[in-house]
DNA sequence: CGGGAACTTGATCTCGGTCAATATTGGTGG
DNA sequence: CCACCAATATTGACCGAGATCAAGTTCCCG
C-alpha cells in the first residue's frame, strides 16, 4: 500500500537543514555542568547517604512513590529509568521527567507530600534516603548543597526544552525529539544504543509529548517512511538518518 | 450580537467542579519552601553580592542578556517582571519563564553562554554578579548554595506545572492558568492585584502558552463570555469568578 | 501455541492555526 | 485636552493537524 506518499514540510517548518546541528553532546549526565561550580553527588558521599537509608529494588511497572503521598524518602537512582508524572482529576496524565542513573527523583515536594509520582520503567536499583537527615546533610555541606543544585538545575535544564518541545513542535517533530532524548539518556549509560530501547510505551510517549497514542504511532509511521528511523520490534528503533532527526528535533543544545 | 452562545463545556472535561480547589496559597516566593532545608538569598547575604556586582537598571522591552551570549552575568531580581524565552532558527519562540522580585535570572548555562535570553517586561530594577564570583560564593558557603538549590527548585517546579499546562490543556483552561499564575506572581509582591495587570502582550502570552495570539485572545473573550473574568483596557482583567477560574485551571497546588 | 495487551491504520470531527479585515487603544504632538 | 495614528487586539472565514472512535493486526509472554 502506500509506502512514501506521506511527506512532512520540512521546507516549510525551517531553514534549519543548512544550519549546523547534530554535533555530538558532552554526556547529558557529566556533574557540574550547568552551574560550573559544584562537585558531583559522587560515591565519595555516597558512603554518607548510604547511611540515611540503603539500597533497594523495584520492579518493571511498579510505583517508587506516588504524588500526594507524604514524603519520607528521595531516591538516587544507581540503574534503571523512572518517570516522574503527575495526573490531573479527569485522568489526564503528564509525564514530567524521565530520570536515570545518577538522577535524583521525589523532589520537589508539596507541603510535605510528593508533587509527582515515580515509576519503575525497568527494574530500579536506587539509594533510598530519608529526606529529613539528606537536608540535613545538604545543610551541613557545601558539597552536597552544590550537588543538589547541579542535579536540580540539569532537571530545569530539560524541563525547559521540554517546553519548547510542546509549546512549539508539530508531532513528528516531537516524536523526534523523543528519541533524541531516549538516544542521549541511553549513551550516557552505555546501553541499549544500537537498536535503541525505548522503554515506553506508545500510550506513555503521548503522555510525555502532549499527544495521544494513535498520533505517536503515526508519527513513528512517518519517521519510517522518511527512513529516518526503523522500528525493531515495537520498543526500539534503529536510527537510519541521525542528521535529519536531529533536524527534526530541532534538540536546542546542538544550535 | 453574540452574548451568549458561547460556552466551554466543563462538564465534558471533569468532575473538578466538585472537588476541593482554590484554595489560598501560600506566598510564591517565600523561601525554604521546596527542599525545606534552605535559608533565603537574603539580605543577609546581599551585602557579599553587591560586592560582586552593583545594582543595574533596564527599561521596559530592553533584553537584559540574550541566548547564546557569553554568560558573564548573573541576576537577582529587584523589582520588576522579566521573561526568559528561547527562539527557534525559524522564529518559533517559546518563553520559558515569568521571574520578578527575588528570582534568579540568567542560568542555566550552556557551554558558558546563556541558554535564555531575558527581557525585561517592566522597568527593572536588579542586582547583577559576576558569575564566576557568584560560583566562588556558592561553592564556598552552604546557605548560597542552598538559596540557590532552593532557587532553582522553585523554577523546576513551575516548568513541570507549565509542561502539564501545555501537554494536557486545551487553549481556554492554559490561559485561565495563565490569569492564575501572574495572580500569585502579583499577589506575590502586593501590586496589581485588583485590576490585574498581565505585562505580557497576546503574542507574549501566545509564545509563553504555546498558542496564538488569535487563540489568546479568543479564550479571552470566552472567560468574558463566561462572566469569569472582564477585561480592563488591553492588559489588565478583573477575575469575576474566582472559582470557576481556578477549576478551568487546573493549577496543581490547589489539589 | 494461545490469548491479551500493545500497536497500527482508517474514517470522521473539532480545536486551534492561518489569513484577512476591522476595531480599540494608548501614546504623541499639535 | 483632543485628534491622530501606529501598534495591539478582536473577530470572521476557512483549513488542517491531531483527537476521537473504531476495527484490525502484531507482538509478547506465559
Amino acid at each position: 500500500m502506500k509506502t512514501e506518499h506521506i511527506e512532512i514540510r520540512e521546507d516549510s517548518r525551517a531553514s534549519l537543514s543548512q544550519l549546523p546541528h547534530a554535533r555530538k553532546l558532552p554526556c547529558d549526565t557529566c556533574p557540574g555542568r550547568s552551574l560550573g561550580v559544584c562537585s558531583p553527588l559522587d560515591d565519595l558521599r555516597l558512603a554518607h547517604l548510604l547511611a540515611l537509608g540503603g539500597r533497594r529494588h523495584w520492579a518493571k511497572r511498579e510505583f517508587i512513590y506516588r504524588a500526594g503521598d507524604p514524603m519520607q524518602m528521595i531516591y538516587k537512582i544507581i540503574t534503571g529509568i523512572v518517570v516522574e508524572s503527575r495526573m490531573l482529576y479527569d485522568g489526564r496524565r503528564q509525564i514530567v521527567g524521565i530520570r536515570t542513573t545518577g538522577d535524583l527523583c521525589g523532589y520537589p515536594e508539596n507541603r510535605g507530600r510528593y508533587l509527582f509520582s515515580g515509576e519503575a520503567l525497568t527494574e530500579v536499583e536506587a539509594c533510598a534516603f530519608d529526606k529529613r537527615k539528606f537536608d540535613a546533610l545538604v545543610a551541613g555541606h557545601v558539597d552536597m548543597a552544590c550537588a543538589l543544585a547541579d542535579d536540580t538545575s540539569r532537571k530545569l535544564e530539560r524541563a525547559s526544552e521540554n517546553l519548547t518541545v510542546m509549546g512549539q513542535l508539530i508531532s513528528t517533530e516531537r516524536v523526534a525529539h523523543f528519541v533524541v532524548e531516549i538516544g542521549e539518556l541511553n549513551a550516557s549509560r552505555q546501553i541499549d544504543t544500537d537498536p535503541l530501547k525505548l522503554h515506553l510505551t506508545r500510550q506513555e510517549i503521548g503522555d510525555y509529548l502532549g499527544l495521544t497514542l494513535e498520533t505517536v504511532s503515526r508519527s513513528f509511521t512517518r519517521l519510517r517512511h522518511l527512513r529516518i528511523l526503523a522500528l525493531v520490534g515495537t520498543d526500539a528503533v534503529a536510527i537510519l538518518d541521525r542528521k535529519r532527526l536531529h533536524a527534526l528535533a530541532h534538540t536546542s543544545r546542538s544550535a
